[in-house]
Parts: C-alpha cells; structure tokens; sequence
DNA sequence: GCTAGGATGCTCT
DNA sequence: GAGCATCCTAGCC
C-alpha cells in the first residue's frame, strides 16, 4: 500500500450509507474461512466489519488480526480442548466466537478450518468507517483512534457481546464484506500481543503503518513479567 | 510520547 | 486460588 493510498483514508469520515456500497463488497462466504487459520487472518486486512441492527449501521474495516491455531497452538483457547466456554470455538468455519478477556472486554473471533480444531482469527483492530457517532458514544471518547485500536476497544464500539457467539459472520446481523485485496509489501507480519506462551510464533498481521493499529510497527514481545 | 502498574471478574485446575 | 488473547491512567522524560 503506498503513501497515497493509506487504507480508508478517503472513506474514514463518512458518516451515513450513502456511500455504503463503495466502501465494501459481498458477505465472505463460508468457503472463505474453511482454510488455514493464517492464510485468513492475513487475508481478513482490508474485510469490512457490519454491525447492521436496530436501525443502525456501524462499519469497520479490519488492519489487524492475530491467528490462533486451535488445539495445536498453546496459546489458543482450544488448547486445552473444548470446555462450555470455548463451544463456538469449535463451529463451522465462519462462525462467530465471542469471549469475555480478563473479565472486562469482549473479544471477537471468526472460527476458521480445520473444521472442530478451534482455530480462529482474532479481530485486533479495525479503522472506523460508518455510524462514529455511535462508536464514540459506546467507548465514551471522542479520540477516533480509541474506538478500534484494540480486541476489546472494537467489541465495544461495534457493540459485540458474548450473545453473538454462535451466530455466523457470512449472514446478517453480523456480516465480514470483502475488501481490497492487500499487497504483502502492505502487510506486517509479527508475533502476537498479549500471550506468555508460544510468544515467537508469527501469526499477527496488520497493515503496515496504519494509526489503528493496536501497537504499531514497533511491536516486539517482551521478556516474561516476574509474577507478584 | 512512552511505560509501568493496577483494576477487573471470568475460567480452569 | 492462579492465570489471563485487555484497557486505562498516572508518572516520567
């Protein structure tokens, strides 16, 4: 992606559908997340996120990811097999995987193949495109960088909750659209953010110096914290 | 602008 | 009771 083109520059500020259709394409289908966890996390940079419900659009367009590889990756909830709360977990490819984080945030995950291993995408960041005022008032800011930068921040501001769970990204309410298709030159590839297992594995991806990001280019995995 | 540390409450052992 | 796929903010430079 080159200077000129920072992703979603010209579409960030507008503010109702008038515009919709030019800033997202057709539903993902299901076939579309029955691949490998990585393969659709890195190809999920530049999707579309629409929360369309009680008359309400809100839209994003997706610049980070972190891939989880089910029950072979320590780092996954699927680790450890499934458990009441991991049972989305294990759907379908496509499916919609909502859990609560350190007993505060939401965070939203689309199930991937293999079908029943637990793998799934995590949704990181998005750059807002429609229904802001929205966002705003959900996260209590009025910084634009603070709806999205971040798993927990995105839940909120798009109004995600462990009742979607269960439900399918490929059909309404709840929909991931198509984007432009990015270059690798464009994308970032990193270790992931916020684990203690597994630390080295390259599977987050975000769209290399954009401001929603959640840590920026710079992000490196830090040495284990001494515990309490 | 960056970093360290605390708050939070759910899940699993 | 320990651990945690996070976030916010005070304090520092």
């Amino acid at each position: 992606m080159s200077r000129s083109r920072r992703p979603g520059a010209a579409n960030a500020a507008v503010p109702s559908g008038r515009r919709r259709s030019s800033l997202w394409g057709a539903a993902l289908p299901a076939a579309f997340y029955d691949r490998d966890v990585a393969v659709v996390a890195r190809e999920l940079l530049g999707a579309v996120v629409v929360v369309d419900r009680e008359g309400t659009v809100l839209a994003g367009r997706i610049v980070e990811t972190e891939a989880y590889a089910g029950r072979d990756d320590p780092a996954s909830h699927a680790y450890r097999g499934e458990t009441p709360r991991t049972r989305d977990l294990f759907g379908a490819p496509g499916t919609i995987y909502v859990y609560r984080s350190y007993g505060v945030h939401w965070c939203a995950n689309a199930v991937t193949a293999p079908h029943r291993h637990g793998s799934a995408v995590l949704l990181r960041a998005i750059e807002p495109l429609v229904g802001l005022d929205r966002m705003h008032t959900r996260r209590g800011t009025r910084d634009v960088r603070a709806l999205g930068s971040g798993p927990g921040k995105l839940s909120e501001a798009l109004g995600l909750t462990g009742d979607d769970s269960g439900g399918r990204w490929t059909r309404g309410p709840l929909t991931i659209r198509r984007g432009p298709v990015m270059d690798d030159a464009a994308v970032l590839v990193t270790p992931r953010v916020g684990i203690s297992v597994a630390v080295d594995w390259p599977l987050r991806f975000a769209v290399r110096g954009h401001a929603h990001t959640s840590r920026g280019d710079g992000w490196r995995p830090l040495p284990p914290r001494p515990r309490k």
